[in-house]
DNA sequence: AATAATATTTAGTTATGACTAAACATATTT
DNA sequence: AAATATGTTTAGTCATAACTAAATATTATT
């Protein structure tokens, strides 16, 4: 009856790749956790016996609400660990995940609190992550993908995947960092580039990566 | 060839027992740690292949060089985070003992480095326990059981065990906390309890309790 | 629709670290 | 010294969660 580690590791897992198509597939998610697609069918029937996930053999996965509650639970404390580390310990924004990822099993409700208390009771990691609620509610902002901006137009940098320590390390370096200005200046469909401005310097990034970057723009567009 | 989060219980453990009594027994080594006999036996043999203790079957264990170096690696972990619970989050000292066995198996060198800068390199934990150093080294200080001070002789509180909670809600109600000055009035063998004065309050203590707590005594035996 | 390619599941194995029951060793009484 | 009590180890089991190899489904291609 009891949660293991394991069983955080997937949920969350699985939320993320749900919020990019509804069911998840066995394959992605061995992809995604760095596992065996065999490891992950015998896993998704124990979460199916716990009703945490909804598993159709061959079809898919999709989490149960409570399934998603404990994903968020989890999510939750992840990042607020994440914007600890930044802000009290003094670790870059690359470094955190993987430390976030061994902690977030181990810290109980009540340090959790008090932790989000230090923070004052923030709303986004230091990826721009937003942070659910104790009670495992996430508002999801209205953001686009940087690669879906179109030329002249500006907004904020809101959100960067927090996974990969040398994309942030890259990201940092050119002050691509949630809450500064950004402009597309110009996209190559064929050369699969973006030339944009971020504060004041101009820097080109390939398309691939820009789709991972989400940006804030305002509701005219960011003409001006 | 990893060493397991039950490897370093084990190892902090023995480290423990041994203190007391030079060998430590597979039963009481069981007993400390809430399992079975028959589950150490076996965990003793995995940890002997490893190096990491001498054991010689029906004679009990010691710990070797290294794997006492790793004891006090995860002591001076657990030592710091009980310290840092109760100095930055807020923790009562009953509370942190349980907290720091989950959080001394997932923290990194760095983190640790980070907290132990940020408690400003204390010598001490919130129980004035002795926090190994980096390399781990770890000095004994001079210190008499309570129970064994004279009748009209003073000290001050030095160190007091961190595991049981309700133990230590008991020792901060009476003010028996390290650093207090403590002066025994009466010892009384046939009723096994020791009159003692502590700030400006008295307060009678088993002395089955006394025995727990130790003391530190000037050279002169505090007589005054 | 038949074939090929890809995705997924099943079956059986491994390591960790707990457990019980039974066997065996050491200590203590009488 | 024999009998009893206590301590310790052996043998075999269980749950968790990974793995490989083989079997089976699904999807894509011709």
């Amino acid at each position: 009856m009891k949660n293991t580690e394991s069983t955080e590791n997937y949920l969350k897992s699985i939320f993320k790749l749900q919020t990019v198509d509804k069911k998840v597939s066995t394959t992605d998610l061995a992809d995604y956790m760095g596992v065996r697609a065999a490891s992950v069918t015998g896993m998704l029937k124990k979460l199916a016996r716990k009703k945490l996930v909804s598993y159709q053999p061959y079809k898919g996965v999709t989490l149960t609400h409570i399934g998603r509650k404990l994903a968020l639970k989890t999510l939750r404390t992840h990042r607020l660990i994440e914007l600890f580390l930044v802000e009290h310990l003094g670790l870059s924004w690359e470094e955190v995940h993987g430390e976030a990822e061994k902690w977030e099993h181990v810290i109980s409700g009540k340090i959790e609190e008090r932790i989000d208390k230090l923070l004052g009771y923030p709303l986004h990691d230091p990826h721009g992550s937003p942070i659910p609620s104790a009670n495992g509610e996430l508002k999801i902002k209205d953001t686009v993908r940087l690669d879906r901006v179109q030329e002249g137009e500006s907004g904020t940098i809101e959100e960067v995947p927090d996974e990969d320590p040398e994309f942030l390390a890259y990201l940092g370096e050119n002050d691509i960092i949630p809450g500064n200005k950004i402009k597309v200046l110009e996209k190559s469909v064929v050369g699969k580039t973006l030339k944009i401005q971020i504060t004041s310097k101009k820097h080109t990034i390939g398309l691939k990566a820009a789709e991972k970057i989400r940006v804030h723009q305002p509701k005219d567009k960011g003409r001006k």
